[in-house]
DNA sequence: GCGTTCACGC
DNA sequence: GACGTACGTGAACGCA
């Protein structure tokens, strides 16, 4: 029983893998997204079909044997962009280790090559399925062939056999030839008959079977026209069809006696190392189960180098004289806990040469603490923030914080997703290790060789930091930054417990009634909560219209149900159970978890090494996205109090800021003018867009101009303006003309930015902060669009982030040298939250207000809303 | 565990 | 004509 065989046309979803996938790159800047996505749909394959044989097709040259019938098929094929031809060595070398064969032939196209294996294969007995994305294929379908087409991405493929393709297409698949020679293909530029589309061919089909006994019996086809274009074209049906007619009889040269996939699973995984396929990495094992390949030799030892653990007093002494010699303390923490409870577990430290590791609480700890506090050695480390948070919580405060590999790597590349050490170790110093970090992270031989890592990676680090002119801003805002965030973190805010139970408790009533009318209404009880089984509800047993579709069912979200809000008793109960349950879980139940119950604050974690644009992140809780717009939302707002001690929270937040970044870096005389005068800028956006003066301006026509503003700042579409306003793409599409026609110079630094991106590959913010944008020369629409707006907003909201994190530090630090008891507790992107005691309340706000809006100067004021309460909500 | 959907903020 | 507003975090579901 010859059993299961696997054909792919490797051109076709190699094609498929890369115009889906965004324009992944390994750290060399070897593209690797189309090889990516292929060997990705190949594992799965490979899982779930299991086949006992597998063969991959390529096409070979541009000229075929049809092109000689046909010298222009084919022939308005756009060249093949380089980002993808250099990934196609890249598959072979893949499909090389993992003994699967490949097949191509000069003269021949993909198709025949897998037309005439599959032939061959369904007669030896095989169940053949073709795997591609091209619909020609569907001719091959037989009764042991089927084939599985790609849908959509690199995910979704549909299964057709002899009845799935009726069903789909009302063809057999003898006669998809016949459809191809009639409606003709405009990928491969095969002509077909002029004026007959898909609706056309496939009618004439159904009637007449093919395109032979369509053209004997041309005075029977229905309308004159139609009649008259058949005839006239009638050689050129017949030389589509055959330039759409695979060949299943094609020289192949001997079989290989076996196709049965045979891995070199160590090889796999050193190719999978090289091209960075991280998440197949991490599934090799169940992708060659009980290959017991082990790690790639080439990488590295096995484990860290064994360090020295100075665990008495004299070896550690002796360890901080050598630090104090060089002035320098280059370390790593190991700690345990969270926040405010953090904990040294020890630290990794490198120096004379040697590395080592001092465990906390031993007989030398004492003196290590006191380096780390002591200004005049310096600290170069990585994740200098939980050093910090540990110094902070052992009481002994970090000083001379002078370099962070972690937060430079970010400023270098802030789109990578992580940035462990060991990666850029194999980066930055082309050292790979060969051992798991998240296995030795714990470890003192890890924390030792971190240590000196960290030393060796900083001047490389900086010297690459130099050369971007992003210096400044490292070690004049991120790096002092650091001190300021690990002291939010560490102080926390007062939360109102038992305010935050009790209304938990109300909302759990208020949610229990909804519940039972939802279900009384809808007749029977089910999981409201899940999207699945409320589509079932709202669009099957109700037949409520369907508007919207997601990628797996039906929309259910909130926009859907307004719009079918007068529909059905149900919709409004379903929104506002949405809108408590909401609540309730994500910010009462979930906030309540994060409480430390020793001082009733929430400790929040600022992320520095997050953002692509460069703002801050919170999590565990969140605190930047505590509800605010809402009644209900604003009551949650009121649970944030000011700790014993403290009077009130004050809130200062920036008056559009990112408004005012775009009309300083565009020099827009307009823009700047409206500021400058102080007028409210959406009115004065209005009077400019809709050509009246302000006081002439409607409430629409400022609710307009401000979604006109928004969508500026974060870089429009007139879909998305149309989407924001509900009005037609057109009407739209002539606000952004008009606003670009009243502010050019906005439409020039547009313009500019998009020119900067394509010819640097990034964009910079004022400060020099970067980001790149390889998407920005994509050949697909989507990709390319996404990297041009991100060119005009990373540089307007990266900047707002630089300015505020300047303005953190000004006002840190002037608090403290005031001898102010006032803290910084929060930051919400635009906005800063303090306590502060009445006594000390306007020296407070001054000082705030003077260093946000003082820090930076602009060609427009920038202002701040500052208020007081004795709550959030009351401060905002 | 991981992807998807939904919802909150700026 | 494509997609579709920027940037995040978290809860819950449902599949593995």
């Amino acid at each position: 029983m010859p059993g299961k065989f696997v054909i792919i046309d490797g051109s076709s979803l190699v094609h498929r893998a890369f115009y889906a996938l965004p324009l992944l790159a390994t750290a060399a800047g070897q593209y690797t997204n189309a090889a990516y996505g292929f060997t990705m749909m190949l594992v799965r394959l490979l899982g779930e079909v299991k086949p006992d044989a597998v063969a991959v097709a390529f096409d070979k040259g541009r000229v075929t044997f049809r092109t000689e019938q046909y010298k222009e098929y084919k022939a308005q094929r756009k060249a093949t962009p380089t980002e993808l031809a250099e990934q196609f060595p890249m598959v072979r070398e893949l499909l090389e280790a993992m003994g699967i064969a490949v097949l191509e032939e000069a003269g021949f196209e993909a198709d025949d090559i897998i037309g005439t294996l599959a032939c061959r294969a369904a007669k030896d007995g095989y169940e053949v399925v073709i795997v591609t994305g091209d619909r020609d294929a569907l001719q091959l379908i037989g009764p042991a062939t089927k084939v599985l087409l790609t849908r959509k991405g690199i995910s979704e493929m549909a299964l057709f056999d002899r009845e799935a393709l009726y069903a789909q297409y009302g063809v057999t698949p003898e006669q998809v030839v016949d459809l191809k020679g009639l409606m003709g293909d405009t990928s491969d530029n095969i002509p077909g008959v002029p004026g007959v589309g898909e609706k056309t061919a496939t009618k004439l089909v159904a009637e007449f079977g093919s395109v032979e006994n369509l053209l004997a019996n041309i005075d029977k086809v229905p309308g004159a026209k139609l009649q008259e274009k058949l005839r006239e074209n009638a050689a050129l049906a017949v030389l589509s069809k055959k330039l759409a007619t695979i060949e299943c009889n094609m020289p192949l040269p001997d079989a290989p006696a076996d196709y049965k996939p045979a891995p070199d699973a160590a090889r796999v995984r050193e190719l999978f190392a090289k091209y960075e396929f991280k998440s197949l990495l991490a599934k090799i094992d169940s992708i060659f189960p009980g290959s017991g390949a082990g790690a790639a030799e080439a990488a590295g030892p096995s484990a860290p180098p064994a360090a020295l653990v100075a665990d008495t007093a004299a070896k550690t002494a002796e360890l901080v004289a050598a630090v104090r010699a060089a002035g320098l303390l280059r370390c790593h923490a190991v700690t345990s806990g969270q926040v405010p409870g953090l904990a040294f577990a020890g630290l990794g430290i490198a120096a004379g040469g040697r590395t080592a590791y001092v465990p906390a609480g031993t007989e030398g700890w004492p003196e290590v603490l006191a380096l780390l506090a002591d200004e005049k050695v310096g600290k170069l480390t990585y994740d200098a923030k939980t050093l910090t948070g540990a110094c902070l919580a052992a009481g002994k405060p970090l000083a001379g914080l002078s370099f962070d590999v972690f937060l430079a790597a970010y400023l270098l590349d802030p789109t990578a997703s992580d940035y462990p050490l060991t990666g850029l170790a194999e980066r930055y110093l082309g050292k790979g290790a060969g051992w798991s970090e998240k296995e030795w992270r714990t470890h003192p031989d890890y924390a030792a060789w971190a240590a000196g890592t960290a030393g060796e990676l900083a001047p490389v680090l900086d010297g690459l930091l130099k050369e971007a002119a992003a210096d400044r801003l490292y070690y004049d805002i991120e790096l002092p930054l650091v001190a300021v965030l690990a002291d939010m973190e560490q102080t926390g805010i007062k939360v109102d417990t038992a305010g935050l139970a009790a209304m938990a408790a109300e909302i759990g009533r208020k949610v229990d009634g909804l519940l039972a009318d939802i279900y009384a209404i809808a007749g029977e009880e089910f999981n409201v909560n899940s999207t699945k089984q409320l589509g079932v509800i709202l669009f099957e047993k109700l037949k409520l219209p369907v508007l919207k579709k997601t990628k797996t069912g039906y929309s259910t979200d909130a926009e859907v149900l307004e719009k079918l809000a007068g529909e059905h008793p149900l919709i409004d109960r379903l929104l506002e159970y949405r809108m408590w349950t909401k609540l309730k879980s994500t910010y009462l139940d979930g906030m309540a978890g994060l409480v430390n119950a020793a001082s009733g604050r929430v400790h929040t974690s600022f992320n520095q090494t997050v953002t692509a644009t460069g703002r801050l992140s919170s999590s565990d809780p969140n605190l930047q996205n505590i509800p605010v717009r809402t009644d209900a939302g604003r009551k949650i707002r009121e649970l944030f109090v000011p700790d014993k001690g403290y009077d009130v929270l004050l809130s200062a937040d920036y008056s559009q800021i990112e408004l005012r970044i775009l009309a300083h870096m565009s020099g827009d005389a307009g823009l700047i003018e409206a500021f400058r005068t102080g007028k409210d800028i959406h009115t004065a956006t209005a009077a400019e867009v809709f050509g009246v003066r302000e006081a002439a301006v409607t409430p629409l026509m400022r609710s307009r101009a401000k979604a006109v503003n928004f969508g500026i700042v974060y870089g429009i579409s007139d879909y998305g303006l149309s989407q924001g306003l509900g009005v037609s793409r057109k009407e739209a599409g002539e606000y952004i003309d008009s606003y670009f026609a009243r502010y050019p110079g906005v439409k020039r630094y547009i313009d500019a930015m998009i020119a900067a991106a394509r010819e640097k590959g990034y964009v910079t913010t004022m400060f020099g902060r970067r980001r790149y944008l390889p998407e920005i020369h994509s050949t697909n629409f989507n990709q390319r669009s996404f990297a041009e707006r991100t060119a005009m907003n990373t540089p307007i909201q990266g900047t707002a982030a630089d300015v505020i994190k300047k303005a953190m530090v000004e006002v840190y630090r002037r608090l403290k040298d005031a001898g102010l008891k006032s803290r910084v507790l929060l930051q919400v992107h635009d906005e800063l939250v303090l306590e502060v005691p009445a006594a000390e309340l306007d020296r407070t706000a001054a000082i705030v207000r003077t260093a946000m809006e003082g820090t930076v100067k602009l060609d427009v004021p920038l202002t701040t809303d500052v208020k007081t309460g004795k709550n959030w909500a009351e401060a905002k």
